[in-house]
DNA sequence: ATGGTCGTAGGACGA
């Protein structure tokens, strides 16, 4: 099974895009962030004509997440526990059946945060990674296959990133983002590219700036984390680099976990 | 080389 995470900078643009990786590749599971888009807006039989259901949780103009599935979902959730404050659509979760049970799967866009220094943002987005570290401890507790995918706007270690010194200061890699981001993982969850390979320099953003992919000025901030029920499963994982040299590219590509959910 | 690129929406802002 072939569960993906994609940020797609837009589904209005990206639709032809999104149509021609879903042919080609078939995901099982897709997880979308920044759809930007509202559920009435968003194309959702033109994807359903490819074989999808299409779980959205959009909003205007900015963020949005869905998750597009060969199965139907089960037990959707539409917000992050935590802030009923909170009105950014941020976090969508589904389960699917597979032969060996269930499988839990969260598309997820954590708070970019910049600039680091302002009194909202860069608060507002350590608040939403210990709310995700909450929930992420209480869906353990099923002891479930969980696979918790999307853009979490962390550049986990510097070897994630094309130069370190430029991102110090950034709200994607000061030393609270990645203390969080770790308190995340050492709740037992697994960085699935990292389990899967020890390659260096994998990005999975390249800014539409300055020539950054055709210097391969990259970053790497899409993750899949798992559940050691789901960790014991992955057999690889996948980043579909050349989809960022495609015509009208998102600045994000597509990463992938291959997983073998039969039964035992 | 002191700028530079996108998307949504139809203006200003987020990334």
């Amino acid at each position: 099974m072939k569960i993906a995470t994609w940020n797609i900078n837009g589904i209005k643009a990206r639709i032809d895009n999104l149509r021609q990786w879903m042919s080609d590749f078939q995901p099982d599971i897709l997880c979308l962030q920044e759809i930007k888009s509202v559920d009435e807006a968003f194309p959702r039989l033109e994807l359903e004509a490819l074989g999808y259901h299409v779980e959205t949780h959009g909003q205007k103009g900015f963020n949005g997440v869905a998750i597009l599935s060969r199965q139907k979902p089960e037990d959707v959730i539409r917000d992050l526990p935590g802030e009923d404050e909170d009105e950014q659509a941020r976090f969508i979760e589904a389960s699917f059946s597979v032969p060996s049970g269930v499988v839990r799967v969260a598309s997820i866009y954590l708070p970019n945060g910049n600039p680091a220094d302002d009194p909202v943002k860069y608060p507002y987005k350590l608040r939403w990674m210990e709310r995700l570290r909450r929930h992420a401890e209480s869906r353990l507790l099923l002891e479930e296959p969980l696979v918790l995918a999307g853009d979490y706007n962390v550049i986990p270690e510097p070897h994630d990133c094309y130069d370190p010194a430029a991102w110090a200061t950034d709200a994607l890699f000061l030393p609270r983002t990645r203390a969080a981001f770790r308190a995340i993982e050492n709740l037992g969850l697994t960085d699935a590219v990292r389990a899967t390979t020890d390659a260096t320099k994998l990005y999975t953003f390249w800014d539409y700036q300055a020539g950054a992919w055709q210097k391969n000025n990259g970053i790497r901030i899409d993750h899949l984390l798992l559940s050691p029920e789901a960790s014991d499963r992955l057999l690889s994982t996948s980043i579909e680099k050349q989809v960022r040299a495609w015509e009208k590219p998102s600045d994000h590509v597509p990463v992938v976990g291959y997983f073998d959910f039969e039964k035992r």
